[in-house]
DNA sequence: GAGACGTGGCC
DNA sequence: TGGCCAAGTCT
């Protein structure tokens, strides 16, 4: 093993977190629920809804027993609620595909709804123990600044940078324990302000750091905009729906955002997306 | 490949 | 205070 891999998977050994989804308890669904859930989430808020969820829907088959919106519901203030919609629509998948049981192969679970690729890797490395290169922004990140020498990576997944991972993944059983022990690294330590240089198992490998540690150059970084977007006029509407028991009058919609338009547009979007539906001339509900 | 898609916490 | 950021996916 290279002083690199010694470094990093000594490190995680010693500081990793205590995270339920990581217990050699966890099921290979409940890695996947975790994996949906911290897309673009913080560890912090999933924690109690991970374990709200598994509590209640243990396996595949009991969510898919439930009406999508029950989902829906359930993912109460987490956000991007349409992730709630794709887990439940994968866990109907796996009953019907896979006999209830979450798939081993990346490409099939590549193939559920909501899975891409970096949750495939995850999942078929985290919840089995195959060997995936896991890129998430954490890993990107870490290989940016520890293997290419800048602050932050480009703005998508290069093949070059996609090699460079894959070249630094060990070949034996250790591949899935390295892929965390580098996501757990940029999450605590590597991270994308202030990081923790001082605190690195592998500063002295650091080729952002022993170049001065370089403000990032590349393309100009995407900002997101929420005040006054659709996106924030859809979660009012949606948090409307979510926290009454039935159906609610269009009233009670209009009565969280005053523009119209958007107002309208923003529901018919949340229709079409499958996050709610028309139960009657002027009233609307979560999915059945 | 750019843009849409939630939410809340931090400095 | 508000821009930035958090284990991405889909179109």
């Amino acid at each position: 093993m290279s002083d690199l891999h010694e470094a990093i998977l000594g490190w995680y050994d010693a500081h990793q977190r205590d995270l339920p989804w990581r217990r050699p308890e966890a099921t290979p669904w409940g890695v996947m629920v975790s994996e949906f859930m911290l897309q673009q989430t913080p560890v912090v808020r999933v924690l109690p809804m991970w374990k709200a969820w598994m509590t209640r829907w243990p396996t595949p088959a009991a969510l898919a027993a439930e009406p999508s919106g029950e989902a829906v519901r359930a993912w109460g203030r987490l956000g991007y609620p349409r992730r709630a919609l794709r887990l439940h629509a994968a866990a109907a998948a796996i009953v019907e595909q896979h006999d209830g049981a979450v798939p081993d192969e990346y490409d099939d679970l590549l193939a559920l709804p909501g899975v891409g690729d970096y949750t495939a890797a995850a999942v078929a490395s985290f919840g089995f123990g195959r060997r995936h290169v896991v890129l998430d922004t954490n890993v990107r990140r870490v290989f940016a600044r520890l293997l290419a020498g800048h602050e932050f990576p480009a703005p998508g997944v290069t093949k070059a940078e996609r090699a460079l991972a894959a070249s630094v993944l060990p070949h034996d059983d250790s591949a899935a324990v390295w892929s965390v022990a580098v996501m757990e690294l940029g999450a605590l330590v590597c991270t994308a302000v202030a990081p923790r240089c001082d605190a690195c198992p592998v500063a002295h490998l650091c080729a952002w750091r022993t170049a001065g540690r370089p403000t990032y150059a590349g393309p100009e970084r995407k900002v997101q905009t929420w005040a006054g977007t659709d996106r924030q006029c859809r979660g009012r509407l949606l948090a409307v729906l979510r926290d009454a028991d039935g159906p609610v009058h269009r009233s009670a919609l209009e009565a969280v955002w005053d523009k119209p338009d958007q107002r309208d547009r923003a529901l018919r979007g949340l229709v079409d997306d499958g996050l709610a539906t028309q139960v009657g001339p002027d009233s609307f509900a979560l999915p059945g």
